[in-house]
DNA sequence: GGTGAAAACGTTACGAG
DNA sequence: CTCGTAACGTTTTCACC
């Protein structure tokens, strides 16, 4: 009984709709906009873009189906929700093993404290950017992270003293 | 004549509406939902949070007036818009100088190929994460930033082989 | 905090270029 | 294949309970 997962040959087409789309000086300007503010009502990015409602619509379907537009998000202001503090780690891992960084990858994106995880070149192997309430807070997640059974060789703690500039947009066009 | 920054008394009030707001368990079920998906409908958010429309819609804008949701964005795929390259960079500036770190600051927010910017303890002294389209838009990057007229003694980078986990989410309840 | 009507908004079918 | 117009359905908003 065939059990494995079923490959792609390399004629196939890769359907998975994230094929890379051809975006137009439009569909950037309205990336633009809702970059900033995914709440701007489609008439106003119309009148800006030089397009009909109906067009930017389209648009902005084809742009979600695609998966140009991965997510809409509220950004939550971390310290009207307790989360008062933010550190920068970089984790340095017991061995180059494919399965430790696998599990370790997963740990880091089942942990909700770990805003963000990158997988580096240089000395460290991953760097994380991590909310948590307070010190007492903090030392619990490093706990779990770092010393319960894991391959964590060493880490270094950059405490946040700004958030100077936060955003995951991009240069558009 | 006074030139320097307005400082307020510690009995004046900070009136930006920035005041710590108490926020309930449905506040924060509101907020764990939004922080995924803002487009989600009140009608189904009201379900789940157990309110009624109305009653979610009036928390929702008491959480936008109060910026507890800071922004709501659309996160657009690097690799769709070109940005194929994600960096990491550690900065040390030259002085601790008051002016020049202004500056510094002032020019990360102004530079959309820099996502974020934090400041922090240790050797370093800024952290950035920063997108460019290849090689040699990095290269030109670095140079704007650090070459031309700029108080930066030293830098470090690091190539993000793989961004495993990128959120702005944060842990609430 | 809930209800419901009015308004705003997003969506889709259609015909045109 | 993409556009705009216009009618349609849904969602949000708001005055009132």
């Amino acid at each position: 009984m065939f059990q494995g997962v079923r490959l792609m040959s390399n004629t196939d087409t890769c359907n998975d709709s994230r094929r890379t789309m051809e975006l137009d000086n439009q569909d950037l300007e309205i990336l633009k906009i809702l970059q900033v503010d995914v709440r701007t009502a489609i008439e106003r990015i119309a009148d800006q873009v030089g397009l009909s409602t109906a067009s930017v619509q389209r648009r902005l379907k084809r742009l979600r189906d695609n998966h140009v537009i991965s997510s809409d998000v509220a950004v939550v202001e971390p310290k009207a929700v307790g989360q008062t503090m933010t550190f920068l780690l970089h984790v340095e891992l017991d061995r180059d093993n494919l399965d430790f960084l696998v599990v370790f990858k997963k740990k880091m994106r089942n942990e909700p404290r770990v805003q963000q995880c990158y997988y580096v070149t240089g000395e460290s192997d991953f760097i994380l950017i991590v909310t948590a309430k307070d010190m007492e807070d903090f030392d619990a997640l490093t706990q779990e992270l770092f010393f319960d059974d894991s391959n964590v060789r060493r880490y270094k703690t950059s405490v946040v003293m700004e958030r100077t500039k936060v955003s995951l947009a991009l240069p558009l066009g």
